[in-house]
DNA sequence: CGTAAATTGTGAACTGCTTCACAGCGTTAC
DNA sequence: GTAACGCTGTGAAGCAGTTCACAATTTACG
């Protein structure tokens, strides 16, 4: 009654209020995830129904109930195992990718049909010979299995796996397997992704118009309000103003879209949450990697730290990776906002450029 | 103005037409097709009508004729480069995936941020430095690109390919990317996969009824009409037949399921889509590989060569790697008919089970 | 040549997911 | 205390994709 697609959100949830967790939001509203999610709000809300978590008016959902409605949703009240058959380049990837990240579900065994893998482990899972599948499957009563073999044996494999007891699949060969309608299959299908990717970069043929004018997000209704109609007009990329306020530049950011017409000047994430755009300057005191990480989150294309406190190698790393822009000002957060007000007010002096609405 | 999925089903129908075309068929008929695809017979009709193919009634659709339509369709008249971003286990074992697959659509170039891969080819793919993406796909002109990089870097380089002049992405990340509309973006989330698949493995959520009576596949309208009266009651198993006729057995097939109730003699495949079902024996003289692997694709559980004629080991590994049951007969096509008739209808005398309605 | 049988192509109904729109309500401001 | 605000929860409308059902068409065969 629950459909797939919920479920699938959900996971995508989950992973976004960890995130959010992280960065100590305790409370978050529906179109928040939603912009996060890249859905809408009103499915937020429908899906957060379905599984019998309420939010409340006003203050939103909390973080924290929510991620245990969720998780004890998805995970159920005990853990499960999977196995994985199939240890080529994809198994073995998959295997690692999933090694020790959540306790509730684990790949326990994997199987090949190459003799010398038996016996060994991958990322501390049990391989075993092919043929002793069933046996070991049944014996675990294990219900889950990620299928990444050739797809002539796909069918097969599929077979032996719910003839083992196994009640879901996740099979990366592109052929449709025949089993019976209480197994659920979720077909992983790189080839026709790829052919599906180039179909439509050829044609135009998804969303028809692309708004003209170079602009290239309209955004729809953004969350952040106007909260300066001083700098809304500013053109003074981050750089510039760098220079103006005396700050070091310690990550360059990209070369165009530095571009901001907004500041937010503080570390409480929820605020941030509401206020961050793609041109939001963020100005904080808090020189830590998961500022980065919200920032990335939101799209915010830089960020000034103050008091000159220098983040450390790792954080400047990940926000050169990032392409987002990292200046330290010398100043305080009261008064680096001065300056940038200031350098920003100057500019408003020169006539704004008439071309743009 | 053609859906996603649209798409994504002809690159199906196009897997399993070549195959068809490698087993020698030239026509074949919605139904069948849409049987081997997992999907209804309207929606193959659909599906190809939207691509402005047509068929004959009667006759159904041409194989090559279609293959080609198919094959214009998704590949367009030229050929279409992409490339990959992340060459960790995940990227590399896609770029061999595709490596010498289509060559309408390779994989040309690769960037990650391991110096160490700089200037080496992975199966035929030249790897670059990541800081040389944007300059290289521009250069290039490619508009499709494969992301397989950690889930933090994922927007960055996404709106980088953009910028250079991707239109189509794949993302292995498990971060919605925010995007300009018309870039196409095909998400493959292993993680939202396996969760779902947990989930569904719980809950009997799913067809909510099974069938109870041990019969799995209740199977709709199967295919196969009545040939044989006489056979429709056998309870014979494979094994047991084939010692009756002296035959060998070769590969032992699946240990249940081995009964049959219908015959099929002859190799002509597109007899064979008509009236094979997971109840036919075949009876062939043409000891190929490609017969096994349109068993295997038809779910016939077994089949007996003629005359004698072993087939090759290396089919007779994949019988058993299949568990598709193979048995030689010493006789030849009539006289193994022959033979079995005989012995089911001996076994016909016995009082058939009257439990089954 | 005409009739029977089978299949295609397609308007129309249907199904299930998504979005809209608004009532209800907790919170805040005054 | 009360009015205004902004959020959640949800009935209802909307939409996209799928399936139904049947007319049109071709072939087979007597």
């Amino acid at each position: 009654m629950i459909s797939r697609k919920t479920v699938a959100r959900m996971s995508l949830y989950r992973r976004l209020l960890d995130e959010l967790q992280g960065a100590k939001a305790t409370h978050v509203y529906s179109h928040q995830l939603a912009r996060l999610a890249g859905v809408t709000a009103a499915q937020v809300r429908r899906d957060l129904m379905a599984i019998g978590y309420s939010g409340s008016p006003n203050r939103g959902y909390e973080v924290d109930k929510c991620l245990e409605s969720i998780g004890s949703f998805l995970d159920g009240p005990s853990s499960q195992d999977a196995v994985i058959v199939g240890l080529g380049r994809l198994g073995r990837s998959i295997v690692s990718h999933f090694a020790g990240r959540r306790p509730m579900l684990r790949i326990v065994a994997a199987f090949d049909t190459d003799r010398s893998l038996e016996g060994t482990s991958v990322d501390g899972c049990r391989c075993y010979g092919a043929d002793a599948m069933e046996d070991v499957v049944h014996d675990l009563g294990v219900r889950i299995a990620v299928v990444a073999v050739p797809p002539d044996h796909a069918q097969t494999v599929a077979a032996g796996l719910v003839r083992a007891g196994v009640r879901s699949i996740i099979s990366f060969a592109a052929v449709p397997l025949r089993l019976p309608a209480y197994v659920y299959v979720e077909y992983i299908d790189i080839t026709t992704a790829l052919e599906s990717a180039a179909f439509f970069a050829r044609e135009g043929a998804l969303k028809p118009v692309v708004t003209e004018n170079g602009a290239e997000s309209p955004d729809g209704d953004s969350i952040v309000r106007d909260l300066e109609p001083l700098l809304a007009r500013s053109h003074m990329k981050l750089p510039e103003l760098a220079a103006k306020i005396g700050a070091t530049v310690l990550s360059p950011g990209k070369s165009d879209a530095t571009e901001v017409t907004h500041i937010y000047a503080g570390d409480r994430v929820s605020d941030l949450l509401n206020q961050a755009s793609e041109k939001t300057l963020l100005v904080s005191n808090l020189a830590s990697v998961q500022m980065l990480r919200v920032a990335e989150l939101m799209d915010v294309p830089g960020i000034c730290f103050v008091e000159n406190i220098r983040p450390e190698a790792e954080i400047v790393d990940l926000a050169k990776a990032n392409r987002t822009f990292v200046m330290v000002s010398p100043a305080g957060v009261y008064e680096t906002c001065g300056l940038i007000y200031h350098a920003l007010a100057a500019e408003q002096a020169v006539p704004a450029d008439p071309t743009v609405a």
